[in-house]
DNA sequence: ATAGAACGTTCTATTTAAAGAACGAATTGT
DNA sequence: ACAATTCGTTCTTTAAATAGAACGTTCTAT
């Protein structure tokens, strides 16, 4: 669908980069990769190989992953970024997903099918996250699980806000609370 | 160890393409590159290009990262593999791992600091997990937390269980070390 | 000031990934 | 039975990614 844009794969580079204090050639160095290749990279030209990807990621400590797929599948419907990270194989289905919603955005979702679940994690900031009536405000580390077969929110206030979340795709004729998630803090 | 991908991209790629029912002629063609590019990287050799593996990755809609990390294979420490998806920046600190665990394993998990919190969701298969009196029986799309300042146990039956994990460092505790792209805890 | 080092960019040279054709083997249809 | 596909591998060719050297620039130190 969207192709990796390579010149946000080389933004994204060097944020890591600068993130970590780095020179351009000593990352290139330590990596074990020639600087020139790096910044021609950085520069968002070129189609680096799985070696130079591997080497940059074990490099800068980002999972391999992320390396590429926070800015190529970035969805950006208005600052908020969601990331497929695992689909289950099972009844019911279950999607993973990285979450990472801008500063002051407001995203109503629309309804999913019947009976379905959403249960979120923060990682980073703050969010109020829920449907209607079943609402809460999180910070990090911070649970909720939700119906999401109706509308539901995402609010950021003046912080980035990082969670993961899965949502549960029940059958409809069952589409009662499976379970009773703890969900204190 | 710092790259045992690129042997084991080949067997992962030839098991999805597999798995799907598809041709290596027919996958190279919808994906959009050579056959021969493929046959070779099924081989284990070569050292493919991020275009390649994206559009590999697309057809095999499997998440990017999911394509060099390998999920079945090379089992980790004692059946039980993990993978860090993201960091928290904030107090308290965050740690959003991917956990697969293969089938008939039991692990029992050291304590972490005092205050510690795990939250897990299952994806696929079922587990048995938490600590003493916190323990629950997970199946795809059921959620868990539990105390992890004491020691905690995670137990599957006869199927792969696949989970994302949360772990909540209060009490201002610093955490984990470095990963590289596969990391084994 | 000025020598020296480190910075990032841009050359050139080499390696090699990727495309395409050709191949024998296995499978299908008539 | 024998074409005609389709399979996966292995050639050759070509395009490009990588390494390494050279460059002008910007700091630092004496």
């Amino acid at each position: 669908m969207d192709k990796p844009s390579l010149a946000l794969l080389g933004r994204h580079l060097q944020q890591l980069r600068l993130q970590q204090g780095l020179s351009l050639s000593q990352l290139a160095a330590d990596a074990g990769i020639a600087k020139s290749n790096l910044s021609r990279l950085e520069q968002g030209q070129g189609n680096p190989t799985l070696d130079t990807l591997w080497r940059l990621s074990l490099q800068l400590q980002v999972p391999f992953g992320n390396l590429i797929t926070p800015l190529s599948s970035a969805v950006g419907d208005a600052g908020v970024q969601v990331r497929l990270l695992d689909q289950g194989t099972d009844q019911p289905a279950v999607d993973a997903y990285w979450l990472s919603c801008a500063p002051y955005t407001s995203r109503l979702s629309e309804p999913h099918a019947p009976g379905t679940l959403e249960q979120i994690t923060l990682i980073s900031g703050e969010l109020l996250v829920g449907s209607a009536g079943q609402q809460r405000h999180l910070t990090a580390g911070e649970s909720h699980q939700f119906a999401a077969d109706q509308p539901h929110l995402y609010q950021t206030g003046e912080r980035w806000a990082t969670a993961v979340l899965t949502i549960v795709y029940h059958k409809a004729a069952n589409a009662v609370a499976v379970q009773g998630g703890i969900d204190e803090t």
